[in-house]
DNA sequence: TTGCCTACCTACCAGTAGGTAGTGGGTTAA
DNA sequence: TTAACCCACTACCTACTGGTAGGTAGGCAA
């Protein structure tokens, strides 16, 4: 029937797992998660969760792998529509918060993995990240030795970016005390979006 | 003699073991760090150190009540301070960003508390900070209104700036590899400083 | 039928977690 | 001297961790 054929229900656990591993590793860390929750959370045991995946370090390693490549895919697009000045910096921060606006899971492993300093993997997050960082900081002082932008440090200028955009999604349960409403609620995120636009807009822009 | 009384030595182990429970906590998270962790680096075994802190919960409840004890005394003499206008809003940075050029772990904690959504206490972060982030509101907001500030959303603002300043100390190991350099040291950290500083300045005053 | 495969299971391993009970040395004070 | 207290210790507990061993049910191909 549906689910017959071994491949599919086998493409379906696996999937399933890399889902639940995503939630509880963004939700807890990687020391907080067991892989009994993991394996809870899809309806199997243990030993048949490793039977998919050889340790729990490896499973870890695909949910952050799976999240890089889609982060740099969606960065690779937005790069690649034909823009300039404000415009081009605009479309690559639009492509960032909707990213993480559909999967706030991903900014929380991120996060937490540049906290423990990568430690649980032998990835490098700031060597992946690096050329896509070198990019932009050439394209930014391009634009500000032209009097496009603001006379900006522009290496400083991007961290202070990251972190503006990312703790929005990552201290959600925070954010949620300080505004007295739900922070990830479809409007305070749309908010949030069009703050930070404006926002680097007002900073980069002299009116 | 020196350490002869025994308050004194009691003091000074009580307080060695918070200092080492800061360091670890912050390294290592609430989960990833074990009792016995921060009694050897204390050189004690952990049922000694459980002779001075009934739990763990309440060891990490302590070491974080300190942390934001600091802070606030921090903020409540920035704001005692006169000023105005823009001055006003540069002392309250400056504040905040000497006390987590001092004590990175402070930020890292925090960061960690507000990923996992105050799980580890009964104390609720952003409840603590509330009154200052309402009365910080009030007075941006009071600023745009006379026109001293660009508009911008003050609650959205705050928490965009809060994400700005405190990525920068808690994800310095990623910081590092972005920008070759080691984030700590003393002329980064000025020069974060410094570009915090200058970007909410070029954002919120119209020149 | 036979044999191999996948996907799951129970049962178990060694190691470590937080926490407790009870011991004993050292200092202090009566 | 004796009693008290403080503080650190060893030894132990239960619960749970990641991981392994071995077994089983069912699908599929020769």
């Amino acid at each position: 029937m549906s689910e017959a054929t071994s491949p599919e229900s086998n493409r379906s656990t696996r999937d399933q797992i890399l889902d639940e591993a995503l939630r509880c590793f963004a939700e807890k860390g990687y020391e907080g998660t067991s892989l009994n929750d993991i394996a809870a959370g899809v309806g199997i045991r243990r030993p048949s969760l490793l039977h998919h995946f050889p340790s729990k370090e490896a499973l870890y390693g695909d949910v952050f792998e799976r999240l890089m490549s889609e982060w740099l895919e969606r960065l690779d697009a937005a790069v690649a529509v034909p823009a300039s000045g404000w415009d081009k910096s605009e479309l690559v921060l639009r492509a960032c918060l909707d990213l993480f606006a559909e999967t706030p899971d991903y900014v929380r492993i991120m996060r937490r993995e540049a906290l423990d300093g990568g430690v649980h993997l032998g990835i490098d997050l700031s060597g992946v990240l690096r050329p896509f960082f070198d990019a932009a900081v050439q394209y930014l002082e391009s634009q500000m030795a032209q009097g496009v932008f603001t006379q900006l440090d522009a290496r400083h200028l991007l961290i202070t970016g990251y972190g503006a955009i990312l703790t929005y999604f990552s201290d959600a349960p925070f954010v949620d005390g300080l505004i007295d409403s739900d922070a990830m609620n479809e409007k305070n995120i749309r908010d949030h979006q069009e703050h930070v636009i404006g926002f680097f807009k007002a900073a980069l822009l002299k009116s």
